[in-house]
DNA sequence: CAAGAATATGAGCGATCATTCGCGTTTGAA
DNA sequence: TTCAAACGCGAATGATCGCTCATATTCTTG
């Protein structure tokens, strides 16, 4: 059997008092991220503040970058869940009316948690999870890949996996410098104007 | 006086000998985040590479973000000069030809050194440059509204803050991401292929 | 209820690391 | 040539931190 890697659970956790300890651990690593920020973030800390000893701790998540991990799974299957729910309303629409809803998304997805999703994009580099990164953007890629092929007579491009990530990237990163960096010169109504701008954008470069 | 922030030089290095050991500093801690990643960056190691004691390096480097900001601070100058240079060229041309050769160029500030840009990109939360961050950006921001206001005439955005940002940001991830996550799936002549869709990209959205 | 399995505890080990300090060496100006 | 200032040295310090392990408590099953 494959050794299973260090960021994986230790083991599964069956009762429901050591579900509630996992629970205690993952929500108590999120706001010290948050709160406190990722130096601050130890072993010892996190089973503190979980209520929880570091000796359970270790029961279930073999490192530090473990519980990390967790945290940005948990962060990102929340995102995709948004993403995914309201694409489906979508993949009808003409690119004009489409696009500027999944601005509207991406908008929306970055709002659900901004602080611990800026902290969680600053230290992934950190937890080594590239790879769950990458699946996650791949998910995305392929989410809006969908709807270009259903729409491949509208739009002007011919590759479409370019076309998903110029579109993507851009959206992006529109998003997240906004909300991320800009959040205080960008007032609610501002973002309103994001959205114009980020459709425009994202429509010129795809209609015919 | 003001105190001087934690991360600027202890002391000027005046001989030409301890010039040379904050250049051997500097060199050291760039070399070892490109190779061995931050996490191996000890003042301790860092001293060892740039051949010196550590007592040295704590004579011109208060802590060991100093020295990450060291780094920060000459590979983003190095950019700068490169965008500079570049740009200056371009005032000129009309927005098609213009926009071409941004995306080209900000493609290739970040080739320069891109494994140490990767690095950096990553690690800077944890030096917390932001502020020197902030700043970069603003430059880039500046440089490229400027070209806009001189060719107002052809573009249809009213609002020239609002366009830099929508410009600069979508450029910046497109270069971004093409070279630090996909430089494997994306040969050199992939790159022709990046740089004209940014063009159309932002073209677009410029344009009259 | 008995007993083994699951879960929880937390003191403490070992390793790492940033930083200091007392002292030796080199340089440049007089 | 002299000497003070600049520069360089590296062993030692103190603090932090990840993680283990021997032990105790709670749950489940038969």
């Amino acid at each position: 059997m494959a050794r299973r890697a260090a960021v994986n659970p230790r083991k599964e956790a069956s009762q429901a008092r050591s579900r509630a300890t996992v629970d205690a651990l993952v929500e108590a690593t999120a706001r010290i991220l948050v709160r406190e920020g990722f130096d601050k973030a130890s072993t010892n800390r996190i089973a503190e503040v979980a209520g929880v000893s570091v000796g359970s701790l270790y029961q279930y998540f073999p490192t530090k970058e473990a519980l990390v991990a967790a945290v940005i799974d948990r962060h990102q299957q929340q995102i995709l869940r948004t993403v995914r729910g309201e694409l489906a309303e979508v993949m009808a629409e003409p690119v004009e009316k489409a696009v500027r809803k999944l601005v509207a998304i991406a908008l929306k997805a970055h709002r659900v948690d901004p602080r611990l999703h800026r902290v969680l994009a600053e230290q992934i580099p950190r937890v080594g999870r590239f790879e769950k990164q990458e699946t996650f953007s791949r998910e995305n890629y392929d989410l809006f890949r969908a709807y270009l092929e259903k729409h491949r007579d509208e739009i002007r491009v011919a590759d479409l996996e370019m076309a998903s990530f110029v579109c993507v990237t851009a959206i992006e990163a529109l998003t997240h410098n906004a909300v991320l960096h800009r959040s205080k010169a960008l007032p609610d109504d501002a973002m309103e104007t994001l959205i114009d701008e980020g459709t425009r954008l994202v429509t010129g470069y795809l209609k015919r």
